[in-house]
DNA sequence: TATTGTTATACTCTATAACTATA
DNA sequence: TATAGTTATAGAGTATAACAATA
């Protein structure tokens, strides 16, 4: 995103929809940054997420979990498989599936990440003290849960 | 985006960036559907917001200005002309540049689109008070303001 | 200014293989 | 068994946006 050179239109600036774009852009780009720096992409990073948290699971249950369309999946589950940091087997009781399986490989990346992603928060969002940076994100996921229940609604602890 | 169907892994529920994008994602959803019911998009509803608030302008300052790539300006100005909502002519002072300026229907299109806007913003974030929704609308500026504060830097009144 | 091309992302459609249920 | 219908995965194709390079 090119510095404007001149102050925006208060009509944009006083637009919380707006604001938030433009405040999403940067916080997507430092941490997209820090997440390529292992060779995996934001989708990628959610999905070790996944299998850390919840274990073992399909391909079309860590989709619909994370939101993402099943068919581009295949190609991030490919990525990972081929860095070695899951396993990718068939499902002996149901041969359609595909279970996959963080390796040692893959948890020990997913806990660097997880620490460069840690250390590098504070400082995207310096100017907010902590406090407010622990606003800030309760805000956020408090629309969230109101428009989609499921994924959201739970505490954020 | 397609509603998950069990909760996200809490390593990702507390990644602030993570659920910023997903806010965002969502208000953009929402604020797009509204400006494209006039058969506009963000950077062309931002473009009027331009000239209303500034005057007319050259293509290459309004792209500066918004932080959108010049190239890409073409396409949406050549929209909002073929719509009407503005002006496109030469400036005799220097034959390279096209001086932006909104028309009349212009004008009262944009006055439309910020009038629903203003209308739909409280619905979205219904889930926030009306002080927490300044609040997230002021920690966003701050931030904003410290990474690129040519844009951003002044009050947000 | 305008054009062109590249990259990343998102969505749709179709194909294949393997499961389930039923005659 | 044989058949039909459903589901999981894979791959091709399309659409859009952001970005870069050049005319």
């Amino acid at each position: 995103m090119a510095a404007p050179e001149a102050l925006l239109p208060s009509a944009l600036r006083n637009r919380t929809s707006y604001v938030l774009v433009k405040l999403t852009a940067l916080a997507r780009q430092q941490s997209a940054g820090h997440v390529a720096a292992w060779g995996l992409n934001q989708h990628q990073h959610a999905i070790l997420c996944c299998l850390d948290e919840f274990g073992p699971a399909c391909q079309k249950d860590i989709a619909a979990r994370l939101g993402v369309d099943v068919g581009d999946t295949v190609s991030f589950v490919d990525g990972l498989q081929r860095a070695g940091l899951i396993l990718r087997e068939r499902d002996e009781r149901d041969r359609r599936r595909q279970i996959l399986t963080l390796t040692a490989a893959g948890r020990r990346v997913l806990g660097e990440v997880e620490d460069q992603l840690d250390a590098a928060e504070p400082g995207a969002l310096a100017a907010l003290t902590a406090a407010e940076r622990a606003a800030l994100h309760d805000y956020a996921v408090r629309v969230l849960a109101a428009a989609m229940p499921g994924a959201w609604s739970a505490d954020e602890a």
